[in-house]
DNA sequence: ATGAAAGCGCTAACAA
DNA sequence: TTGTTAGCGCTTTCAT
């Protein structure tokens, strides 16, 4: 290590790499001047094998979700998780888990390669990582679909919040046949945010029948629209599980020959590009996607470098009014 | 290495693990039984210690950037290098470029710390990290603002063909007063689009001066559509640079009244969500994005082991017919 | 508070 | 074809 060069011994060095309290505050800056001198970077896989602390958390997206980065949501939380870590020492390591490689993914995160893992299943709520836990450190993006006995590290979105408050908009704007479009019953934001206008609409006293499910997709909004409205042609207001489906309801909506607003309010979940671009642009619930990424990662290192922490975090989300309810 | 007691020396299971072709078939079998027994995972950090190789790609984010992660165009982009990743021995390190941190990434990179690495500079068309190449094995994404002296890698998709074939089909449907919204002409993509649809128009001896520049924004393709019909109301037809432009520009002709594509057709580029959901849906230039994630890591890795390859690709893209044109 | 010395687990000459 | 022998560059007891 040439910067011994610096008239002390390479033990030393390393102490004032890693920051060791026990070292005179001289020798301490002669060696840092020796260091910038000399441009001298420790090396990564040398401190890896003879501390074995990796330094790198994994970042796991199933193969199945691949392609959510085309999602938004997905994207924004990734550019969280890479914020954060942008201030840490630690390193990102995306994983994309193939049936090919499922069994590689597990014996690479299991091999003492990673300090801790990152696992997005925001839509499945599939937890199967968990088996992991207790090996090494897992934090999971969305609550797990139900609950586990070794309940696992989670941050999550109020899902359940953002459904009730936008339910409670439309009440509060005097829409009393409120009707919804949920999402999947087996992913957790499409259960909680069902859950979440249930909830409302029977608080006060409401019909909370008005139910069809759609699987996210513009399509099934806009063909859960029209089971609605054949059921009910009443309806003053619709909440959609997310802000596609609330484009296909529009969709419906038009075909009827109705407004929006003013016939039928309408309300979104994510918002996304489809909120801010449909017209008239829609009102929905906005969720903080990079914040989830942060939240993740900070737990996770909080947890990896055995700070005090959470066991899980639910962030909160925002209702964004725009011209639709 | 407990894998040894499979009768063999650490150097022939090294061996073995490596694929080499000097172990006898017997030995290699006996050596991968142990290996399965015995649960056994290489300790990467020790492989990279002694091998000067990490098998680890790192993949650059200005950070002007960093929210180009809510740009689909990057996120498909970054799915297709993990794609390609995912079926090799690399694995992907994403590095958030920012101020605080720009001598550290450099330092990183240059502190043996990954064997490749890859700049997305699609906007900027910045390659200051040219510095890096002759150092470090660099592949860009997207070419640079100018030619270089040490002609850097780099994979990107073909602006100006895509304009050009966009242009001519409007010039086949019988348009001739054709205007074209360009984008920010720093920026490689706004500069090869204009140059694509200029080239096109003067080769069917077509007035070429319709030009309007925004900023990708919508906002500005209203805004620049505006100034345009007012130059020349009689325009038939318009190439926007991009979605966000087209839709901007559906606006500005929808104030004027007139109909898209009966009075004017409206042609875009990149196919995002934009194109899809606009009314009229938009027809529009695709580049394959994924495509593009894919080539810059298949090129990287072949120029960091050795393998032929080229020293840069334009990729195709492709004419999407929707409603518009 | 600092140095000496022993590895971390693997690869890579060099021998055999 | 296989084994031997050195390290790779750093951290970490254990002395001092």
């Amino acid at each position: 290590m040439v910067a011994a060069q610096a008239g002390v011994s390479r033990a030393t060095v390393s102490r004032v790499v890693n920051g060791s309290p026990t070292v005179t505050p001289e020798i301490v800056e002669s060696v840092n001047r020796a260091i910038a001198e000399l441009n001298y970077v420790p090396n990564r896989a040398a401190r890896m094998l003879a501390s074995r602390r990796t330094q790198v958390i994994a970042l796991i997206v199933p193969e199945s979700s691949a392609k959510i980065f085309a999602d938004p949501f997905f994207a924004q939380l990734v550019q969280g998780v890479a914020l954060h870590l942008a201030d840490t020492e630690y390193m990102l390591n995306m994983l994309i888990e193939s049936e090919a490689n499922s069994g590689k993914t597990r014996r690479y995160l299991l091999g003492g390669n990673v300090d801790g893992a990152l696992v997005v299943s925001h839509h499945t709520g599939d937890h199967s990582y968990a088996q992991l836990n207790g090996t090494l450190p897992v934090v999971y993006g969305g609550r797990p679909l139900v609950p586990e006995d070794n309940e696992p590290y989670f941050v999550d979105v109020d899902n359940r919040g953002g459904a009730a408050a936008a339910t409670e908009h439309l009440i509060g704007t005097g829409r009393r046949r409120i009707a919804t479009i949920a999402g999947p019953q087996d992913m957790p934001p499409g259960f909680d945010r069902l859950d979440g206008w249930r909830g409302v609409m029977r608080a006060n006293g409401l019909d909370d029948s008005l139910v069809a499910q759609g699987d996210f997709t513009v399509a099934s909004g806009a063909e859960a629209m029209r089971g609605l409205l054949e059921r009910e042609p009443g309806i003053d207001a619709v909440f959609a599980a997310n802000d596609q489906m609330a484009v296909g309801a529009y969709q419906a909506l038009a075909e009827s020959g109705r407004q929006v607003p003013g016939d039928v309010a309408v309300i979104g979940f994510d918002d996304n590009s489809f909120a801010e671009t449909a017209s008239p642009a829609l009102t929905t619930v906005s969720q903080p996607a990079v914040g989830m990424g942060q939240a993740m990662a900070e737990l996770l290192v909080q947890i990896i470098e055995g700070r005090p922490h959470q066991d899980h975090l639910v962030l909160p989300t925002t209702l964004v009014r725009r011209a639709s309810a």
